[in-house]
DNA sequence: CCCTGATTCGC
DNA sequence: GCGAATCAGG
């Protein structure tokens, strides 16, 4: 389907009115939302009805597009594939018997008294960090630091941000 | 997962 | 010029 004068006048119409590309294109037939989008783009007729469009896209980093020559093509060399994975995770020390030998419980926790809880709360063997914290503070230096990490990198791309996470968290099971 | 518009770029 | 693929977000 060719864009007749006819069919951008309905688009231009339409779009004008307020309907969405995909109901336009469902409307007019024969062309895609994408088609309609498109065509709206070339006619430099969006963006409607938000004259103000301070930010949101600055500039896209858009991935190489696999093209039917690419796909088609040798392919030889695999990509590398350097996974520049997830920094960092804070390492926290390994639990401290306190001098009685035990770990903290909730009856022997005091407030000067790491209250990072250790093991399932749910059973027998759940304790505390018990390590000493800096006046006032719930947790202790180490615990803190994964406590409060202040947050990144969330919002877009989760992977990065999920990978980061499930690092902590592993580094949580093998420490406690 | 559904949807929206925006952008890029091979055709 | 066209529009699929992709992106970014609701």
């Amino acid at each position: 389907m060719a864009w007749t004068d006819e069919r951008v006048e309905q688009l231009k119409k339409l779009w004008a009115e307020g309907l969405s590309a995909s109901q336009i294109a469902k409307k007019i037939g024969g062309v895609t939302r994408n088609a309609v989008i498109g065509k709206v783009h070339r006619l430099g007729l969006s963006g409607r009805a938000a004259p103000s469009r301070p930010s949101s896209r600055p500039a896209r980093t858009p991935k190489p597009r696999v093209t039917a020559a690419a796909a088609s093509a040798p392919a030889k060399a695999k990509a590398p594939a350097a996974r520049k994975p997830v920094p960092p995770p804070v390492q926290a020390p390994d639990p401290e018997p306190l001098p009685n030998g035990e770990f903290a419980t909730v009856l022997t926790l005091k407030d000067s008294m790491c209250k990072w809880p250790i093991g399932d709360p749910a059973s027998g063997d759940f304790r505390f960090c018990g390590h000493r914290t800096k006046a006032g503070d719930a947790y202790c230096e180490a615990h803190a630091q994964i406590a409060y990490q202040p947050q990144q990198k969330r919002k877009r791309k989760t992977s990065d941000a999920t990978a980061a996470l499930d690092a902590i968290q592993a580094t949580r099971r093998v420490n406690f």
